[in-house]
DNA sequence: CTATTTGGTTTATAGTGTAAACTAGTTTAT
DNA sequence: ATAAACTAGTTTACACTATAAACCAAATAG
């Protein structure tokens, strides 16, 4: 009946961090921090969690002298976060 | 642009034991327990999380010489079932 | 030149989730 | 009658997560 929720996806801010990624081509550090209001701390932990599981794919980059962090989705996590929906729809009838 | 999910409803568990209260006047525990193919103890846990916060009521009773526990939907929780899925749909676009 | 800002990472702690162990009693088999 | 197994849970200890605070290196501003 209720299959299990994907645990890299089953948190919020993760889940935000796909969601935003999901909806464009690439995606720095800086500007994913803004869109969930989360913390630099948090959000460094979390992104490391997504790549580590090859979610999503992170370029190191420097934007003039500045590091820069660009963040994209991987086919991977397009396929997860799909997965993810689906098996959430068992939950919440829609 | 991303509301925080309500803590207590995202956690797979009592999303689950929530969803079955949704659509059934009142649910036992060992019914519960089958659908959401839960541990006693965790599901234990889960429902007290939930009874505390007025989610859902319990009722202890006896079921000829054993004991039983009857689990229903508040109004409250109700509202928060139904305000977490709008929240969620932010996360995923459907 | 020192103070603040940028763009992060590391680390310590608080909070959550879960299985294992336990309680309390019932049924069944010997 | 008594031991073994089962019902219906609760409590507890530990592993895992999430998060904020502290930190770091380099850049820029005053």
């Amino acid at each position: 009946m209720f299959k299990n929720l994907d645990p890299l996806l089953h948190s919020q801010l993760r889940l935000a961090v796909m969601s935003l990624l999901m909806n464009v081509e690439k995606a720095d550090f800086v500007w994913i921090k803004e869109k969930t209001k989360a913390t630099a701390g948090n959000l460094s932990v979390q992104i490391e969690k997504l790549s580590k599981a090859k979610y999503i794919k992170v370029q190191k980059k420097f934007k003039g002298k500045y590091p820069q962090t660009i963040c994209s989705i991987t086919e991977t996590g397009k396929l997860a976060f799909e997965k993810y929906i689906e098996d959430l729809k068992q939950y919440i009838n829609i």
